[in-house]
RNA sequence: GGUCCCGUCGUCCAGAGGCCCAGGACGCCGGCCUUUCAAGCCGGAAACGCCAGUUCGAAUCUGGUCGGGACUGCCA
């Protein structure tokens, strides 16, 4: 058979990276394989299910760049791929599982059932050995699965190896919510099960749950799916990757400029490599070389510094025209209004200097609001450590002096005339260089000088110089 | 408490008995380049948690120990 693998995010909240880097995988695997990647929404939650998160996250895997096969938004053989519109299905298994024997109603109170948990909690045993099918029989309240108590269960996980549970440490646990509802666990399953699903890849926080999702296939007389299970992702502090970490989900990281291409690439490192060397790698090189038998054990610490430095380094690969493309609403937001035509061939002029430069998108845009935005104040520390010393007063008039004298305004002309600076002040380069710099730029921290004089143009150039000159008095 | 998982540089990975006095990447430190900032290039510090055992030989196998984590819901 071929494979057929999932992805079955909760619309309860955003698309976390933990769920997206699960998906990644899945979805390379499917790729790698030729198999199909499905789609499916678990939203038996509904008291915490919407359909903004659902869209929140649809739109995050699109970005992403993970297409699927089946499921939500694009269809396929089995239906709607939203456990709400399954109910049905869900309740006519946990019915049937009742009256074959497997499973059975449980209509004990909550603080009944609580007592038998803390009378196991207390003799240091498994809950499993207390929830267990009560003597009287009922008719009414939750489903639970009877576990069979003669043999362990083995999970046969393909990156953790064999890993066995014995059954008195497994609970009966609920697969039909009294309200007639299905758990995760019943919904899932059947799921799987109907779809054909052949691997389960997800996270580790799910392996105790997989001895249940095993019996309850079993039980429904299917064998089940091979299962992988993940490691998961921390934070810095070796904690569950959580909102404290700062950005958690998919979407803040487009927000911050972050490209899904790097995004793709950082979230493949983390648990997986495609050889001893490489870090930096393509989608199709991933796909090529994926296999979950790889994927390491031990979790994984997300690190946002190292994302940012590979987010630079997709920055520099693409060309310059989508470069140009992309940071264009980040360029205008720092500009604080739309751009002109005119306004807009003065930043292409620099755009490729700015482009090794950028790390975040955003980043552009501060690094070229002087082409467009009048220097209100000049950075403090930068006028303070340049501006304030002797002879810069002399250094802006002999920079006025050459540039207006300029024919051809272009940054080898500029260039041209502002290297001979130096030599006829007897002063180094930065001492004549820097000033130009802060006057022009507001900054002593700038795209190159001459690139950034020839964009900025010649009445707004010595406009400046003029207007920094005064300032010194 | 119980069940289960994990344990190589600060971090992410490579390493599936000798190729490892452990390799690549981020970060860090130093240098080169340079008008600033980046980028780039060169170099450096930095790890097999610990203890036993198996073996001629162990990061790699086994046991123990310590440490971390997940789960322990009519949440997923």
């Amino acid at each position: 058979m071929s494979v057929r693998v999932r992805m079955a995010p909760s619309p309860t909240g955003t698309m976390h990276v933990g769920t997206a880097r699960a998906a990644l995988f899945n979805w390379l695997f499917a790729r790698h394989h030729g198999g199909a990647f499905i789609l499916r929404i678990d939203d038996t939650d509904r008291e915490r299910s919407t359909s903004e998160f659902e869209k929140e996250i649809l739109g995050s895997l699109r970005w992403l760049g993970l297409d699927w096969d089946e499921g939500v938004g694009v269809g396929g053989p089995h239906g709607s791929y939203r456990q709400s519109d399954r109910l049905h299905r869900y309740r006519e298994i946990a019915s049937e599982l009742v009256e074959s024997g497997a499973a059975y109603y449980d209509d004990r109170p909550s603080d009944q059932l609580e007592s038998l948990r803390q009378l196991a909690q207390k003799e240091g045993r498994h809950p499993g050995h207390y929830i267990r099918r009560p003597d009287i029989s009922a008719d009414s309240g939750v489903i639970r699965l009877a576990i069979p108590q003669e043999a362990p269960v083995v999970v046969d996980d393909i990156v953790r190896g064999s890993v066995s549970f014995e059954a008195p440490d497994i609970d009966d646990f609920v697969i039909l919510r009294s309200n007639g509802t299905p758990t995760y666990h019943l919904a899932s399953t059947v799921d799987d099960v109907d779809y054909d699903i052949t691997h389960v890849a997800r996270g580790e926080d799910l392996l105790p749950s997989t001895p249940k999702h095993i019996l309850l296939t079993r039980a429904m007389g299917y064998v089940e799916p091979l299962y992988a299970h993940l490691p998961l992702l921390f934070g810095t502090d070796g904690r569950k990757l959580s909102k404290r970490h700062g950005a958690t989900s998919l979407s803040e990281f487009r927000d911050d400029g972050f490209l899904p291409d790097a995004v793709f690439n950082y979230l493949a490192i983390l648990g997986w490599s495609l050889d001893a060397e490489t870090t930096v790698f393509s989608r199709e090189q991933a796909i090529e070389a994926f296999e979950l038998t790889d994927v390491s054990k031990s979790p994984a610490v997300f690190d946002p510094e190292k994302l940012t430095w590979m987010n630079g380094e997709y920055v520099r690969a693409m060309g310059s025209e989508e470069f140009t493309r992309l940071v264009r609403p980040d360029v205008e937001r720092s500009v604080g209004r739309p751009l002109s035509h005119d306004e807009w061939e003065r930043f292409e002029e620099i755009a490729p200097l700015v482009q090794e430069r950028t790390k975040l998108l955003p980043e552009a845009g501060d690094q070229v609001t002087f082409l467009f935005n009048d220097i209100d104040e000049y950075d403090e520390k930068s006028w303070s450590k340049v501006m304030a010393r002797k002879g810069v007063p002399a250094v802006l008039d002999e920079g006025l002096t050459r540039m207006s004298a300029l024919e051809v305004w272009d940054a080898p002309s500029i260039e041209a005339t502002l290297r001979e600076m130096p030599e006829s002040l007897g002063i180094g380069a930065g001492k004549a260089f820097q000033p130009l710099r802060v006057a022009v730029t507001g900054s002593s921290i700038s795209p190159p000088l001459f690139e950034s004089i020839s964009a900025l143009g010649r009445e707004r150039t010595l406009d400046r110089i003029g207007r920094a000159r005064q300032k010194l008095g």
